[in-house]
This record gives structure tokens, sequence and C-alpha cells, in this order.
DNA sequence: ACATAATAGTTCAAACATGAACATTAAACA
DNA sequence: TGTTTAATGTTCATGTTTGAACTATTATGT
């Protein structure tokens, strides 16, 4: 009966895995409830943010940034869109694609979101050494890598 | 304009973060595509895990470790008892609670999904050294401590 | 004992995500 | 050129998640 032996509970990689799950779900799940005086969703804030840092990307690009369909896309932006935070214009060089921009709303209301963001994420990360910190950057930014050829 | 300059951006906590949120991403979609052929989510596979760790927990303690509402619980166990995964019997103390147990099929297919959970997670976190495996772990536990206080 | 609180689980409607099929436009290539 | 293939975004049906209101049972307090 060793199979007891070999179940994952005993495997340190599992565990330490299971711990990275577990913070991350916590963590956005006290972003959520952060987040709802501004009326936003973490969904909508990856949108504000994929959108400052990357002005006129299409929804192609955008799905592909948030690992997300382009129908989930479709759905969410027109929320944001009748808000005034976003505008959504075709390109002219190629008709197929729209071209996505904040507004100044947009922007603005993005900077409040990140403050409570932020903060949300000082409070994790404080737990940590700037050195730990970055090595466990440095070890997520190598898994998603290896997980994406697979 | 020194805004810029404070964004989050531009601090290794946050950039750090987005890195373990966009690892924990691409592995849960991942682990998604490969339990299909088992007929099994992964929020199914975490309730299996539960279960088998915890025999005769009760739906609302089933909730809380899976960070979710009970109604959750409440729509997700039929499919798995449909399937003869699991069974619901209600305690004698106290009539209110469900007892959740595994059955032996239940165990069964939890064993086939947790190799194909592991060899996943095994090829993620194998990426570091036990030593970094560790201390990321211990960083995360920590996390979800602090903000669970929030 | 009795009234009040709290707890476990369910139901239901609304919000959300997903993937397949579709229309439109662009690119490849014969 | 004309035909085929690919890419962008939308639509729609399906399944999932959520939170509030509800029932039933137990705990608490007077």
């Amino acid at each position: 009966m060793n199979i007891k032996q070999e179940l994952p509970w005993d495997n340190p990689r599992f565990r330490n895995w299971v711990a990275v799950a577990r913070a991350c779900h916590v963590l956005e799940r006290t972003l959520a409830v952060k987040l709802a005086p501004l009326d936003l969703k973490p969904a909508q804030l990856d949108v504000l943010m994929n959108l400052y840092r990357h002005p006129g990307m299409s929804q192609h690009d955008l799905a592909r940034k948030l690992l997300v369909g382009r129908s989930n896309i479709t759905m969410l932006l027109p929320q944001l869109e009748g808000r005034g935070l976003l505008c959504r214009e075709s390109d002219e060089k190629d008709k197929r694609v729209l071209r996505l921009n904040l507004t100044e709303a947009g922007e603005a209301l993005l900077m409040k979101a990140l403050k409570v963001h932020m903060a949300l994420i000082e409070k994790a990360m404080s737990q940590s050494t700037p050195e730990q910190c970055d090595m466990i950057g440095e070890q997520m930014r190598k898994i998603a890598d290896v997980l994406k050829e697979a």
C-alpha cells in the first residue's frame, strides 16, 4: 500500500504550487471586493491596463494578452465603451480590425483602480525581500513560457 | 508629469506579481485542456481532491476550502454525484449538514486526474531548484494568510 | 419553554465565460 | 485576375459562477 507515499501531497512541488494557486485566488477575490466601489471587475481592469500599455491594440491582440477567447472581448468591451472609458475605431488600412484606445475618463478610472490594485499587491509582496520577490517573478515567467509551448 | 514614474509597471512587486498571476492562469487553462479526456474540469478536480483529503466534510467546509460560495457547491455536486464519484449523506447529529465522501469510482478517477495534474506541475516547477521551490511556497502561504485577514 | 439568532443547504435570476458557426475583409497563390 | 485560404470580429447556444431570498434545523438568550 505504498500508493500513499506517491501521492502528490507529499511532493514539495505539488504542495508549493497549490500555495501559489491559493494565493492567486485569494488576491483575485480580494481585488474584486476592493474594486467594487469603482464599479469595476478584475477582468475589466485587465482590459484597461492593457489598453494603457498598448494603445491602439486590436481586440484579437487583447484577447491573446488576457488569455481569453475573442468572443469574450466582444462581450466585455461594450460595457466599458458604453461608460465612455474606451473607444473603438476601425483601422483604415485593415477594415477588419478595430483599434482600441482609452478615453480620458478611462485613464482616470484606471489610475484610481491601480491605486487599489497596487495597495493589495504591496501588502502581499511586502512579505518577501526584494531578492525573493524578483526570484519569484523570474521563476513565474519561466513557468508561463514553458507551459505556453505545451 | 512625474506620474509615469509612479506607475505600477515600474514597481518590481507589481511586475513580479503580474508574472505570478499569469503563470497561474496559463497553468489553469492548460490543466483544463489536459483534463478534458477525463471529462473533468479543474473545479471538479478541486472537489475530489478536497474530499480525498478531508473525508466526511460538509458542503460549507468545502465551499470555504475552495473559496467559492455555497450555492456553487450545490450546483457542482449533483454532476459528480450523478456520475457516482461521491455520495452525500445527512449527518445524524446535525440534520442540516450533508457529509461528503468519495466513492471508489471517485477515488479511481481522482488518481488518474492527479497524474495529469502532477505532470503539469512537475513541468512547471522543475524550472526551479528545490530551494527556490520551497521558498516560493513559503512566501505564497504568507500571502494567503495576510490577505485573508484583510 | 419560548423567542430570537445563527447555520446548512437550496433555488432562482442575472452576470459571465466559452467555443462553434458565421460575415466581412485581407492575403496567398494559381 | 480569380480562387482559395486565413484573419478579425460578432452572434448564439451552452454551461458556469454569483449573490440574494428562501426553508429547515440548531444555538442562544431571556
